[in-house]
DNA sequence: TTACAAATGCAACTAAGTTGCATTTAAGTA
DNA sequence: TACTTAAATGCAACTTAGTTGCATTTGTAA
């Protein structure tokens, strides 16, 4: 099984937490939050937060701050920008949408923040 | 002068922490957060959030979430990107950079993040 | 199977940001 | 210039994502 792979080509023991926080950070197709995690597995937050960052600094997953106050998570697989909407709070993955280079500099990451395409269509809509 | 013009101009009152608010803003070429700025002005946090957020809301200042999980705030004047170093923590801005614009959705904030220049050149030096 | 380091789970804590409320102040009016 | 009132301020209590300390459990290698 791939999952366990993973876990152990870095080194790191294979626990049932591990294997269940990875598989599923693996079925999601967008960024996911501890809240949104926690619903879904039973997981200490200790525990989540820990592993969670032991991953990243593994480079097996990448986060960011959303405008929500919530760190979201996902797979590092292929890099890519993200766009998340102020409005619906939607998080969409840019697949070689926008350049993910900068002269001089390293980049890691690349947010673009604003309002979506079905937001900006249909304005007020999901307001609050 | 310029400060009270700006806050007349929206309908607000002219208090004494506004406009020493926006003079501080005004002073700075960068995004600063609330911990940045009340060790340079004294002022309620309190009042802070609640003016800062009406100033936000009349568009006279942007802000975005950074790596620190705080947040940064500056005048709005010509929409620009920011970089936000991981390593040395610098924010800054990138004026005619990187595209504000992406097809079908309306952009209103762009954050990349990474490894600044001097960070990218002399590894490890700053390294917590 | 045993032993030990590493991982877990719980509770207590931290810190950015928010809210309720009593007091103060800006600014229009008499 | 003093009066009035809604809005702004400052304090304290609260909220909540994330962190830390510590006793207990678990994975792994001998």
């Amino acid at each position: 099984m791939q999952i366990k792979n993973i876990i152990e080509e870095k080194n790191l023991k294979v626990t049932t937490a591990r294997k269940e926080l990875l598989a599923l950070l693996s079925t999601q197709h967008k960024p996911i939050s501890f809240e949104d995690i926690k619903d879904k597995i039973s997981m200490d937050k200790a525990t989540f937060y820990r592993n969670i960052s032991k991953f990243e600094s593994e480079s097996i997953v990448s986060s960011f701050e959303s405008n929500d106050k919530k760190r979201y998570y996902e797979l590092q697989e292929s890099p890519h920008a993200h766009f998340i909407c102020n409005q619906c709070s939607n998080i969409e993955c840019l697949e070689n949408v926008v350049p993910l280079e900068l002269e001089g500099h390293t980049v890691m990451d690349v947010i673009y923040k604003g309002m979506c395409k079905s937001c900006t269509t249909s304005p007020d809509t999901k307001e609050k």
